[in-house]
DNA sequence: GCATGATCTAAACACTCGTTTCAAACATGC
DNA sequence: GCATGTTTGAAACGAGTGTTTAGATCATGC
């Protein structure tokens, strides 16, 4: 008979963070449905009760992952804050980050629980978006500023998902995208060319914004 | 015993048929993995064994719905061929038609199987970016053609998956977009100042490409 | 030593899934 | 009418899922 369900202890360092580091990265591999209790607790080198033990639920020990996983992400270089250079290479510099994060594949799992989320509307999406996402976006946004002074935070907010539509499409719509393209893979040419596109068709529009008459 | 397995004319307007929309329509709501064969049989007021009768399995079944459903997606008027205006307006119409296709909700469930099969790679996605995807890039490509006259072919199919990639995020991440503008719903406001966006962000760069010197 | 509570294990449970079975119903040609 | 082949119906099968159970094991305080 257990009267204190789960310790909640963070010393802990047994099997539930175990449990937290297999689910979270099981999750970002193959999604919140396809990410069994079984494959999980098997990686944790775990049994399946432990799940229902120490969090009560899968979807429980979902939330409890993604929050874990966020407490843990490694602060981007340049969202902890560039110095002030030229903001076409603060822009360049930050679209970059961004494809890098989100296209490469150096087993950033973190941005890939994150792209998880972003389509399976679940308990876990609210941490993800107020942890992971609004921060990225909002540096996005210090970057796009000199180009847009007299913009709002709306065009702002609305400019900066534009510039990670571009590069998430080729996650979340990958088969298509490679199709499209007549590419097999998402290897670093093809990363290095997305890169530049979406660099040079933002660049583009950012600088061409700047020099129009205020409206 | 059944010696020909499926009758396969395609006037039968009986079960296979109901089937084959039941199953479209089903998948295009609820994706194909959430979409149960016992769902579309009880949609298509047909038995369960039905399915394996008539196609062999759900994914065979999946297969020959995606066909059904593109065999019956009536053409973009954008895209059948507008007459030859103004580029910029020619553009316009273009990016307001493919919005209103992948944002709006007005029971187009042909876009959203669309949209559904782009996700999951499986056997009904080649018949998709052939039969749907491939004809709508080209269409917007020979409506970017004229910003981008020096251009090649891959830079106007990057640049289409551009234009593409910031209308389809909305459906895609709708959950954390919405987020991030702080709304609750696509609503035809919201739609209309996405799409006025994407059309002036889009716009200002091909317009300022088509200003720069030849490389 | 030993009682107590926390943690782990193997097994089972209840449920849903796609698929199959087999007989009944139906249509069709003679 | 009747034989033949096609289609349907209710029920079950086997595999997979998340979850629960009951007992064994471990750790800790007295």
């Amino acid at each position: 008979m257990r009267s204190t369900p789960p310790p909640s202890t963070p010393e802990d360092a047994g099997t539930r963070e175990r449990l937290l580091e297999a689910a979270a990265k099981t999750i970002a591999e193959r999604g919140f449905r396809d990410a069994t209790v079984r494959e999980i607790c098997a990686r944790a080198g775990a049994n399946v009760a432990a799940v229902s033990y120490h969090f009560g639920s899968k979807d429980d020990l979902e939330v409890e992952a993604v929050r874990w996983a966020c407490s843990r992400m490694p602060d981007a270089p340049w969202f902890t804050g560039p110095p002030a250079t030229d903001p076409l290479d603060n822009l360049r510099a930050a679209i970059r980050a961004l494809a890098v994060g989100i296209l490469g594949r150096h087993e950033q799992w973190q941005t890939q629980l994150m792209l998880r989320a972003m389509g399976e509307p679940n308990a876990a999406l609210d941490v993800v978006v107020r942890e992971m996402i609004e921060p990225r976006v909002a540096a996005l946004e210090q970057a796009i500023a000199p180009f847009l002074p007299d913009a709002d935070a709306r065009t702002r907010r609305l400019t900066a998902i534009s510039i990670v539509s571009q590069l998430v499409y080729h996650r979340v719509a990958a088969p298509v995208a490679l199709r499209l393209l007549g590419e097999r893979e998402y290897g670093d040419r093809l990363v290095d060319e997305i890169v530049a596109h979406v660099v040079r068709f933002t660049c583009r529009s950012l600088e061409a914004a700047g020099k129009e008459p205020r409206p």
